[in-house]
DNA sequence: AACTATTTATAAGA
DNA sequence: TTCTTATAAATAGTT
């Protein structure tokens, strides 16, 4: 406002514009320091240039968040809670969500049957006895798995037992000097071995049930006595 | 600034503290509002006077929330998020929680069972039993207030029932011509609710269990034959 | 809220 | 960008 009067209208000029700007952005910046200092008040400016350039005054002693609360405190609508709302009432539904299926899972527990109706405890009640079979069907399958693990981890060792126990003849017979060589120690192991294998297994699975499975080969006798097991259970 | 230099430091008298608020106030906002015209800027002012009173200046066509979304935008740093951020953490941890409620449910319907260990599985069907104890139970106690319920309520029509008889009886012997004024009809009607009445009751109920509930008293005979339906569910 | 003497801001030019 | 300066605008003190 010198040298001339302008009209306050859009400067078309570019580098007049932002020097413009920049003078005013200055001064408007100082007027608003003065305001702080003389009238005690909190001042927040945020500009943005043509260029999309930031330019930020604010009050000493305050931060923009500081401000940015106090300014929701006191114009009372939330300007996040745009964002907010959909997310609280995201949370509330979930809760609401979460305390229906803890009740639901109390009332599968047998609690809080209370202000279930007569017709809800008889589904409730039918459900249950489905659910369990299917448990009980799990449970048995289950078992059914580790025991045939069982078996062919058993199977697998007997095998190999039994290899060492071929190699041990076929070497006793091919030549007995050999032997000597790699000690008497090495060899009573192995003969230790040899004696506890099936014997053992014989003795300690065997006798349960001596006459069940009559389908069952010679091949895979021990697993199968294992796989009466879950009658045990 | 005119009248007389003045010092930049806060106006002590509070009345003329308020007066240069105000008018510097517009001041600020006036070049504020040319510097958007003039310069295509977007400015936001927002203040807060000594007594906590907000006035606020905003660039014609943007909103504060367009401007604090851009500020954001700017900056890098989220204003809000550390308000968000907590909550969106909330809401993963209950959308966990409600995944796992689901799945638990899910077991005690007996699907989804795979993934349970033989103990978790035995321990699953124990407490299945347990509830459908509890279950059972509850069911069974419903059916019994149901019935009692009944019960009473049919014993009490019942004294109505026979008050109405007894009434009836008494007018029959008072005075026969008082009836004539009510109409045949009436009569008849009440008669014949009186024909229906026990004797139906007696018909429909108690040829059931002839022999049931020894210990029921002559009183309590048509709803003790009720309480007797719990054996047929 | 209006006035106005004076200070301050700033447009244009350098 | 900064300085200069003529001049417009803002405003302190007053009514």
């Amino acid at each position: 406002m010198a040298r001339g009067k302008i009209q306050i209208k859009r400067i078309e000029n570019t580098t007049n514009r932002q020097v413009t700007y920049s003078k005013r952005r200055n001064g408007l910046f100082k007027k608003a320091n003065e305001l702080t200092v003389l009238c005690d008040a909190k001042v927040s400016i945020i500009m943005f240039s043509s260029t999309g350039k930031l330019h930020e005054y604010i009050s000493p002693s305050v931060s923009t968040k500081q401000f940015f609360d106090q300014y929701q405190m006191t114009v009372g609508i939330d300007l996040w809670n745009s964002h907010y709302e959909n997310m609280q009432e995201n949370l509330k539904k979930l809760k609401d969500v979460n305390r229906n299926l803890r009740k639901e899972i109390r009332q599968r527990m047998g609690d809080c049957l209370n202000d279930l109706s007569m017709e809800e405890l008889r589904l409730l009640e039918e459900e249950m006895d489905k659910a369990a079979k299917a448990i009980r069907e799990r449970k048995y399958k289950v078992i059914t798995n580790q025991i045939d693990t069982q078996r062919k981890k058993f199977n697998n060792e007997r095998e190999v037992h039994n290899r060492l126990l071929r190699d041990l003849d076929a070497r006793a017979e091919d030549g007995r000097f050999e032997m000597m060589e790699s000690g008497a120690a090495d060899y009573e192991s192995v003969i230790g071995f040899s004696n506890l294998g099936p014997r053992m297994f014989a003795l300690t699975l065997q006798p349960t049930h001596p006459a069940n499975n009559p389908h069952n080969t010679g091949q895979q006798q021990p697993a199968s006595d294992l796989t009466t097991y879950p009658l045990l259970f």
